[in-house]
Parts: C-alpha cells; structure tokens; sequence
DNA sequence: TAATATACCTCGAAGCTCTAGGTATGTCAA
DNA sequence: TTGACATACCTAGAGCTTCGAGGTATATTA
C-alpha cells in the first residue's frame, strides 16, 4: 500500500483536473468519486486535496464559486477553466508517455522467479 | 518537464529493480542505461539512486561486492537477491494496477478542447 | 600536465502527501 | 432536545522522495 501512495504522486493533479473536465464538482464530491471510481486506489486525503485545490485557483486553472445545496449547506464547487482544460490535456499527453517508457522498461526485465 | 519528475516518484525503486533483475550493474551503469532506455525520460541523480541502493542493501533486496574493470577502475556492483526479485514481482503488480486506474480515469474525462 | 570522463558518496533544500488537528452545519435516533 | 454522526471546509507540521550542489578519487586524452 505504500507504494501506492508514492505512485500517486505526481498524478494527483492531472487526476483532478480530469475530474473536473466533465463538470464543476466540490472537494469532499471529488473526494469520493476518486475514492469509488478507483476501487478504492485513489482515495486522497483532504489535507492533501483542498491545498491542490488552491494552488489551481491560483495559477487559474480552476474557478471557484459557492452554492446551497438543497439540504441547506453551503458548498464550494470548483470549475476549470480553458487554461486548466489545455493543462489537462498536456499532463495527459506526459503520463500516457511516461506509463509506456516504464512499461517498455518492465517488458525487458526477467521474468518471475520460480 | 516538472510533472515528470513528479510522476517518476515512487516508481524509482521499480525501475531499479527491473533493470537488475537482467544482471548485475553498477550505480553509474544504471543511470546512464535508464536514461537510454528511456529516451532521457528516467534521467536519475546520482543523489537520488546511491541512498536508493544503500536502501536496498538494508533490506536485503540487493548485494553489492566491487570487482576491477578492464580500465583498472573499481567499481561496486549490485546483484538483486532472491528477495528483491519478490518486491520487483510485488512493485510490477502494483504498478499495472495503479496504471491501469489512471488510464480508466482519463478515458472518463472530457475530450480535449477544440 | 591539465582537462575531462568515470565512479562513488553525502548533505541540505524543495516538493508532495499524510496525519492530526480545528470549525461549522445538517440529520437522525434516543 | 440533545448527543452522535456524516458532511464540508480548512491549516500546520511531519515524513518521505528527489534533486542540486558539493566533495573525493582515478583513468584517459589532448
């Protein structure tokens, strides 16, 4: 499980953006989503979500606005914007690029032990 | 180029790993075979895969002994153990996995912008 | 003989996530 | 109505990983 929490590093960003881009959503929304559409791989914590949250607003490539729900609770739901969608797509383009140079890697290693 | 480094975190020990899993290899050998093999993706610092070794050392996935090169130079070899190749079989698994998630999260998101 | 490449190493800075705390409100059962 | 729980937001500091920058030493080559 360790392992996991280091890979993820480094993704969680284009994870959230992706997100994102098929609709506003708000943190503890995105949370779970993550957390279900992953099997439970990807399960951020809030200390780490809201501060990614922040610095993506503040570079631009999120918007943020508030909104009742219908229990009455306020929310913060986040919006990307054109600039986000273009980083989305860059990150994209990097990670599919990286999974297939460490797969290449993994292909020309020996196969399992006995 | 950011987002790379940030991606290769967590991946490292794998990679390293794999590529002692085809023989044995030295520090210096490593970085320069991994950053061929990977067209300059995995470019790793000597800072950052010597403690990786000693790590590995620690724990028993890799032994290390020094044998003479035709140049007269010593170099400290790295043989991965019988444990090592069980994280690499353990870490590859893993990795497939975490792949695999991401990729079913990016195939849910937005096409790109226009 | 001086510069460069090889080959090893360590320390402190920087970045990212988590842990652990805090605040506040809505729901539901006792 | 009150106490527990889930929802919903936030921050500060610890911990882990990589990197940058430096150091040491030896072989090659100009």
């Amino acid at each position: 499980m360790k392992a996991d929490k280091n890979l993820l590093s480094g993704s969680t960003t284009l994870l959230v953006l992706s997100l994102l881009s098929t609709g506003d959503k708000y943190g503890y929304e995105m949370i779970a989503e993550l957390d279900e559409r992953s099997d439970h791989t990807f399960t951020l914590k809030e200390g780490t979500l809201y501060p990614i949250l922040h610095g993506l607003e503040k570079e631009g490539a999120v918007k943020s606005y508030t909104k009742e729900a219908d229990t009455g609770r306020t929310r913060k739901y986040y919006r990307i914007t054109r600039k986000g969608l273009k980083a989305l797509e860059e990150q994209k383009k990097e990670w599919v690029e990286f999974s297939e140079k460490v797969n290449a890697i993994l292909a020309g290693c020996a196969p399992a032990l006995a």
